[in-house]
DNA sequence: CGGATTCAGTTGTTGCGTCAACTATTGCGG
DNA sequence: CCGCAATAGTTGACGCAACAACTGAATCCG
């Protein structure tokens, strides 16, 4: 009982701050670069990646809140402001009158568009750039076990693949 | 110029996506596991275990700002949030009438022993023990890689040793 | 010495995320 | 078929961080 915590080892504790420090500078550098060049928070531009990769660039909110890991009352406010800006339209499903659909407009498409490149370019800077191919293959099996522990839901999984196309279409 | 930008190969996205994950979900963690414990965030946490490590338990706000890497009106008003808390007392500096001292109060450092325990079983669980020794000197190197571009400047280096002590006294 | 610049902090405003209701629809059990 | 629980989503209130504007003290410089 008097040992339930041994403290963390200087390694540890070393590793440890290095990955908090860059826990909390990275999103904030993401949405200083996507604000800056397009007026998006990184969360936004995620949720209109995934809109724009959606088949028939629709999909429900709940199955959006899903993919982009948030809760139902964030997006709602989130996607009622992208629809005040003519980036999304919502609408009722028509087989579950209680759902929505969103759908991501021509202009958000064209907005993200735009944001890609640079969007692109400052994760390489940021991250890739500073990584051998060793390294980054560790990286992604250490944010693996990572992401084993932190949600073992496995919900965030299918963001993927927005980056590896060109640029987006409906499917083909 | 029509190729400024080569997106992203397979495996940088899949990296980047965990990565990305990971920076979301950590911070999420931290604040729930203290907020639930003891009614801290991870940056408050953070600004009392250096303030419980300084000399005199007493610093500088400026200082103290630099050490957790805030902005200086962020942490003017968690400092009256945890002084009206009881947890620090701020009075105008001596030597420099401009500067305000903070000290951690005696409720504080009973807070953060507290707290401790509890937070680093939270660090444990949900980081180090999904890491094998190798994975976690990988991951100092690879967080250290990125920090680089992240934080030129460096300014995040002594927030450590916060880990690795007994229970903090004065200085001996 | 005296005015201007810089520095240290605080305060107010705005924006975003979370939590707790609340509405409306669906599906289930009797 | 009727109530009742569960589901999908929205709305409003509160807390925290970022930014800008402000006060007061120190420093620079002529």
């Amino acid at each position: 009982m008097t040992d339930p915590t041994p403290w963390l080892s200087p390694e540890e504790s070393a590793a440890w701050v290095r990955l908090v420090a860059v826990a909390e500078l990275l999103p904030s550098a993401l949405d200083a670069q996507l604000g800056a060049d397009v007026g998006l928070t990184h969360f936004e531009y995620v949720t209109l990646m995934s809109l724009a990769g959606a088949h028939e660039r629709t999909m429900r909110m709940t199955a959006l809140a899903a993919l982009t890991n948030a809760t139902l009352p964030r997006l709602s406010h989130v996607m009622r402001r992208l629809e005040a800006r003519g980036l999304v339209r919502r609408f009722p499903c028509p087989e579950d009158r209680r759902a929505t659909n969103a759908t991501i407009t021509d202009a958000g498409l064209a907005l993200i568009e735009q944001a890609a490149p640079g969007h692109v370019r400052a994760v390489r800077s940021n991250v890739l750039d500073a990584l051998s191919p060793t390294q980054l293959e560790q990286l992604y099996e250490i944010a693996g076990a990572v992401l084993g522990r932190l949600d073992p839901e496995e919900r965030l999984n299918a963001t993927s693949c927005q980056f590896s196309e060109g640029p987006r279409t409906r499917i083909a």
